[in-house]
DNA sequence: TCAAAAGTGTTTCAAGTACACCCATGA
DNA sequence: TCATGGGTGTACTTGAAACACTTTTGA
């Protein structure tokens, strides 16, 4: 962390980034490499500079911390008890992102000792409020993911619907039928099928699909629900 | 609006308070009385003290503002475009409730000129970016009131179906079929027959009903879906 | 006896659930 | 030929949608 004229000094940001894996769900911490957390692992965050926007910041700050950059960030939730930061006062404003562990390199920033994913299911001591702000972000994410069809950035460009069901199954932490998946999800004509097939493997190949933008967009803007 | 030192300078709190009645939909506005927007209508809204919270603070600023007090106000999301407040760098966080307006009289604070209900569809010019932030968080209740039952505070403590069906229709804007509505609402037990009837209608009574909020927390609880 | 709203019933169709079973492929 | 996952089909059940119909009440 660093203190400086340009910076909001009562507000700051916080990232929770959730990556995907060999049917684990894990998310991105870093440990702090100076100041009174040294040592501790937290999420990804900083301070607000006066000459950016909130979304701009969250997007500089992770990037600078890890290298995940160039992302999607959405806002969570701003976290502003009294007591959650020591020091002093400080309101943090929660980003979250969900990106495919494979496409990004991690790198600890200056002010970190250590980057890494952990699986949600075990994740270490958190400096501050942050283990409060990731449950609270799990579980939004779990109540999200049954009601839109998120998390294609969470898989490779082209997947199968196996992939697509294992990542289902690791948010919300429960089996489920893969038949009836497979038919919700072809019916809603969100996947588009690449006409290619899983390479090497030692059953039948699966058809790749890739997930189409301008399909999702349109059913976002008539609203639709999607249960798993 | 008041500037002192023991204000976070760069942060304020502005709230969106819903009501209803006689099947319209309404917004609480109050008119600036003091500073650069004197005359602008706006969301009652104000800065965060550093000894309170900043939900806290909500209830604080929206009470001494506009003398609706002791709700349950619940944030929405928050406001950081580099341009949204001309006079300098200010973030803004939105919260929003939905309140009976019957339970309330309104009173301008200090440092407004008056505090009005708008209906939501006939809204005036605001100051800053207040009309983007109405409308989102209008947008956001629309989506919200689709997949769970909230909107009992817009009702008086016993309502009959038909005004719980033209609320519904005021926050979506559109006709619903009374007969499916009543099925489905009733299905879910979530209203408690109070075994009274409507007085002084020149037609059948109707059933009064109530709010169980017992019932309603257990079926959060389990995560439930609700369609209209 | 009429208007107005309360409240019930029915038919149709879409969609979710559970589960059995066949297919393709490499080891 | 067997294990493994891919993929299809079906029978059952639930629930949404549309809409016609009966009931109650005061004017």
């Amino acid at each position: 962390m660093q203190y400086s004229d340009d910076i909001i000094d009562a507000l700051s940001i916080d990232c929770v980034i959730f990556g995907f894996k060999e049917t684990q769900l894990y998310v991105l911490l870093v440990k702090h490499g100076i100041g009174p957390t040294l040592g501790q692992w937290a999420l990804p965050g900083s301070w607000i500079r006066y000459n950016e926007s909130i979304d701009e910041a969250a997007n500089r700050i992770l990037s600078s911390q890890t290298a995940v950059g160039n992302i999607y960030l959405e806002q969570f939730k701003t976290f502003g008890d009294l007591e959650r930061f020591p020091a002093r006062r400080v309101i943090t404003i929660a980003y979250y992102a969900l990106v495919n562990i494979e496409n990004f390199e991690l790198h600890a920033g200056p002010t970190e000792a250590d980057v890494q994913w952990f699986k949600v299911w075990d994740v270490p001591k958190m400096a501050f409020d942050h283990k409060t702000i990731f449950e609270s972000c799990l579980s939004f994410l779990k109540h999200k993911v049954q009601h839109e069809p998120i998390g294609f950035n969470l898989l490779p460009p082209k997947f199968t619907l196996l992939q697509l069901l294992e990542l289902y199954e690791a948010i919300l932490n429960q089996k489920l039928d893969k038949s009836n998946f497979r038919k919700k999800f072809l019916k809603m004509n969100l996947l588009v099928d690449t006409k290619e097939r899983q390479q090497d493997v030692s059953h039948r190949a699966a058809t790749l699909y890739r997930f189409d933008e301008n399909i999702y967009n349109k059913l976002l803007d008539k609203g639709f629900i999607f249960e798993v």
